[in-house]
DNA sequence: TCGAAGTTCGAACCGACGTTCGGTAGAGTG
DNA sequence: CACTCTACCGAACGTCGGTTCGAACTTCGA
């Protein structure tokens, strides 16, 4: 059955580091092998445990799943929320703010990126995702309105954005040539005109 | 073992033609439900087969997806190579022409597409998909080299074109607002400003 | 109509993989 | 130290699914 979170407080600031550590592990392998063509021992081999041990963190291998895409989601779309409270007027820098922060997010979010895109069939059908569906759709609409705002409507600008961002994570490489921010700067410049 | 192609000639044309249904129906169960999660027997049954008839026209499920990508990408790149012979010397206008055949394509062959996408894992790395890959990457420069002559040069163009034409799939629906055409028309408009 | 080629069937095989479980060692607590 | 909660191990289990195979049935050509 689940996992068993440890009840003394102590023990549980560890247990929470590595769990985080096993998402970020899978996420890294499900990005590179895919989520079923990776076993639970290659898992375990990446983590330096044995099969067994992913059990007392995760009560099956798609709640990883589950854990990469709450983790890649989550955050984005507070921190989005958060930013479109406080940012100013001028719209045209309110949406700049926006996909930069967005940007910033994939490029340092790669692994859970691909694996969110990898698995969409499974996250876009089935009851147990109805939440990371959610949080997409909000992001997207909340991309939507800013993009309204800055003068470009329809539905046109906004998926070409979504397409480019989401492409992101398919070539953005930390030392390449473009930082996270030129990348964002340049996709505003495209759909601003 | 491998299928066993008929060698008298009036029957190599149903044999051809069934396998292409074939391939059809796979790409469309594998972008529904993703490759893996994908069973022979759904495939039986989606096209009213027994499981071991499959093997009669394919040696493995790996060949289906194979014959989906190219299935794909050849037209696709033989067709943009006639294209850019053809058309005159306006730059705008031949990648308008271009990219206008290319969404069309992304949209007759969404499932293919789809497909594509997800196990691009797959495909990216292991010798067997060297084929599909470079057809890929030969593509990807015809439309750079077209970007660049039409004023639209950098990598950052081109990777974002990318992006959106690649989304498409994902968004794209026969009686939905859009034509193939308008989104091709939007696509240039935004890259060439 | 006869033989060969082509097509389909579906049960059986077999390896792989997610998950379970009983046990062991370690860390915290008093 | 003793007692408990926690972390981990790794062999064993059971299932699932790709593939095989030999037999039946159909279509074709002469």
């Amino acid at each position: 059955m689940p996992a068993s979170p440890p009840t003394r407080p102590a023990l549980r600031e560890r247990y929470d580091r590595r769990q985080d550590e096993l998402v970020a592990a899978a996420a890294r392998e499900f990005a590179g092998r895919g989520y079923d063509q990776t076993t639970m021992a290659q898992l375990a081999e990446a983590t330096g445990m044995a099969t067994g041990a992913l059990y007392h963190y995760f009560g099956a291998k798609e709640q990883l799943l589950r854990a990469i895409c709450d983790q890649l989601m989550e955050p984005l779309l507070s921190r989005a929320r958060q930013l479109c409270d406080e940012v100013g007027a001028d719209p045209a820098l309110r949406l700049r703010e926006l996909v930069r922060l967005w940007v910033a997010h994939v490029c340092a979010h790669r692994d859970h990126m691909l694996v969110f895109q990898q698995e969409r069939h499974q996250i876009e059908s089935g009851e147990r995702w109805r939440g990371v569906r959610a949080s997409r759709k909000q992001f997207e609409r909340l991309v939507g309105a800013e993009l309204e705002a800055a003068g470009a409507g329809g539905p046109l600008p906004l998926l070409a954005l979504l397409g480019m961002v989401n492409h992101t994570a398919q070539w953005y490489r930390p030392r390449g040539a473009l930082s996270p921010e030129q990348i964002a700067d340049g996709y505003v410049t495209l759909v601003l005109g």
